[in-house]
DNA sequence: ACAAGCATACCAACCGTTCGGTATGTTTCA
DNA sequence: TGAAACATACCGAACGGTTGGTATGCTTGT
């Protein structure tokens, strides 16, 4: 029996091969849409080791968002825009970061948990808060910079920190949206800068002084 | 044999029974957990009638976003805020009246196209294309008073009146997502208002007479 | 030796789709 | 006028393939 390779630990164990097929089909294909049989034929392994490590294709649904919600949090709190000194410098940098990564296909670049959560809201409730931890708790790590930004610049606003670090995320959600509908990005792009545009007028609004964070 | 209703069009006939049926579960459940059964089912018909009407259970989606256009665009152009006079006075009316029916269960104030398009746009290009046309036809429509406004305010920028409108959509599928996330609208709500502060910022910019549409 | 990690084989339910059939118009033409 | 010929709308049982899930056994490292 040409049993072919057996335990080879190459790149990783199959959770976590399975975690990582998952973030890439159910991009691609959505999560309903996505077999059990998908996973693991991308995966490399067997509906066995599936099962062996999730109770049930929700719970491997749940599992991805968390681990969405690691590895991306990981990706951006290394992400070069965090040594800048300035609050809002730093919060155009992350918002130039999400312009930057808008890249190749849709499937791509586009976010695991808004996706799945669009989809599953309904049906699988652990699912959907599992999505909305990650999307939550990514925007609030926004939120000291918009606040040390409004308190340097003394911005009193009817809004709060934390609802225009939701904003930025309905924007990019949106703007995925719109890419994958056209196919392109320049949709997406554009709507990004009005985003910047947006932000360079609420922080250069009350008595400014010069006039910071323009163009590029 | 109590054969019920024969052959009136009594509410509608089949074909649109199961429009309509598609437009609910859908926006609850996701097209790919949506199955032909639950489609008949919901609309009251046998799976005869959804094969004598549809070809594919694709074809109906695409039927399904092409009657979304028809129903939303008539829906919207009999909508108040157009008979305002000033363009700009129109387009914070368009965003007031987006604001005004996010009301009830998610599934009853999202956009069905928006979701198809996220879920399908790789595997089933027909209906992506449907849900695109919806998307970008509707956006279209604002672009008029988009830029008559910006010429009665002789606003020179470096955006589009199309960019803008269909920016517009962006924050609103992306509002939906925050919605679908927390089972709530404040966040929904909340992103809509960042956008009636951005068109504020905008529109208010370039050698500002007075203060136009700030606030209520 | 033994449990964890994984593979093989299998199942019942469900999936989209097909198809033979009925009931009710609508058109054609003598 | 009227009846044959055809078209449209709908029904519902059945089919083959796929689904998520299970039962069980082999293979490793310790």
């Amino acid at each position: 029996m040409p049993r072919p390779a057996k335990h080879h630990p190459e790149r990783g164990d199959a959770r976590t091969r399975l975690l990582n097929a998952a973030r890439d089909v159910v991009r691609a294909k959505g999560f309903a849409a996505t077999s059990v049989d998908d996973l693991c034929k991308a995966a490399g392994v067997t509906k066995g080791a599936f099962f062996h490590h999730f109770e049930t294709k929700e719970a491997l649904g749940v599992a991805a968002a968390a681990y969405w919600a690691e590895t991306t949090s990981a990706f951006f709190a290394n992400a070069p825009y965090h040594r800048l000194d300035d609050p809002l410098d730093r919060l155009f940098g992350y918002v130039e970061f999400r312009k930057a990564i808008i890249d190749g296909d849709p499937a791509e670049f586009t976010c695991l948990v808004g996706t799945m959560t669009q989809e599953v809201y309904g049906s699988h409730p652990a699912i959907r808060d599992a999505c909305a931890a990650s999307i939550f708790g990514h925007a609030a790590t926004l939120e000291p910079d918009i606040a040390a930004a409004m308190a340097a610049r003394g911005i009193e606003a009817d809004w709060t920190p934390a609802s225009l670090a939701r904003h930025t995320q309905a924007v990019l959600q949106g703007a995925f949206i719109l890419a994958k509908a056209t196919g392109g990005r320049e949709d997406a792009l554009d709507s990004v800068d009005h985003l910047k545009r947006y932000l360079t007028l609420l922080f250069s609004q009350p008595r400014s002084k010069g006039n910071p964070h323009d163009g590029r």
